[in-house]
DNA sequence: CTTCAATTTCAGAAATTTCTGAAATGAAGA
DNA sequence: TCTTCATTTCAGAAATTTCTGAAATTGAAG
């Protein structure tokens, strides 16, 4: 492995983590080495460094683009494919957000919504059918609040972030908002319910 | 398979998304099983409900402990143990985003300050060292904001989560906070950085 | 059309994870 | 103490995932 020490230590750690974020080894070392590094790389490049094979590598970089993580690019007289991370990390942040909301849960919540209807189903079992419908409310207030929140402009989304809870001082125990002269406070379709 | 077909779709689907959620198919059928039931269940239950062994459901509910996903619990004149899952679905989110952040966040974070501090292992990569400096102050945001949600009582996290990006009417531009007469915005443990 | 470098595919090997049955441990009551 | 029932442990089997090298495909340039 051709890296730094820093490089080396950063890239064993998001291999080891890896199984932790649903990917694999070789994978979350790919995307730290690309992280890190200050210009695209190739493919050829990658698998010098990591050393494994050329063909794990590819699959590896099929996986990354399938999860929006790298972006594929190419460099002037140079016909191979190079690949990096997004600069902005809040980008990242989004991108990696809504991938996993995606793939753990917007199917569950699909599913809820079809077992809720599926009367025949589950007649005679009013405890379930109660839980599920809980469940699915609840999956819906927390992804209408992403989808409100996603919305935002990053630096908007940052100061929010910084109020953290400070920000409760708005919000009377009734759930109104506490109305400012001259700044009303605009409905979301988000908000819009309930 | 001896469930309802509600129980029986939705025991299947957990199984199913179990990998994506990094447990695995025993597990969240266990943990799926528990979630419908209207009382607690003890091992040879779940063994006759779902067909696998006895020790497999064994491994699969000290798992669930260790998440701190199910509770132990005993009834009169019987000593095997019962297992429930917590009846309030908010106290359920709080401790699956506690057990990811301690699973998946929390020894990143470990590692990059350590990576931080390494002046010998960094020299001589500044962009190396610049990303990860960048990395650890965007997850030192984001938890501190969690830390800070996590404070708040359900009941006005709820409030918080429908007002969505509502809020920010009270945000201005520069980030202060829109002061209120005789409701000054306390400050926490969190906010009070920067 | 042919060549050639780059990339992808894929079948099987290697590694890892999951699952089981049998044995060991634990703990309450006789 | 001994008995009995519940639970856990654990070694190996089964299943799944990851990884590789070789072959196939792609596509740009001559």
């Amino acid at each position: 492995m051709k890296l730094s020490a820093l490089q080396q230590e950063f890239v064993l750690h998001f291999g080891e983590m890896g199984s932790r974020w649903g990917i694999n080894r070789t994978v979350g070392q790919i995307y730290a080495l690309l992280f890190l590094s200050d210009r695209p790389l190739n493919a050829e490049e990658i698998t010098d460094r990591l050393g494994f094979s050329r063909s794990n590598v590819s699959m590896g970089l099929k996986e990354l683009q399938s999860w929006n993580l790298v972006r594929l690019q190419h460099l002037p007289d140079d016909r191979r494919d190079y690949f990096a991370t997004p600069e902005d990390l809040w980008e990242i942040v989004r991108i990696l957000v809504q991938e996993r909301k995606k793939r753990e849960i917007d199917p569950t919540l699909t599913k809820l919504r079809a077992l809720e209807m599926d009367r025949p189903a589950n007649a005679g079992d009013e405890h379930a059918h109660q839980r599920i419908a809980e469940l699915r409310e609840l999956i819906e207030l927390l992804t209408g609040w992403y989808d409100d929140m996603n919305d935002l402009e990053t630096e908007r989304l940052v100061q929010l972030l910084k109020l953290g809870s400070k920000i409760q001082s708005f919000v009377k125990k009734t759930g109104r908002i506490v109305a400012l002269p001259g700044q009303g406070a605009k409905a979301s379709a988000h908000t819009a319910r309930e």
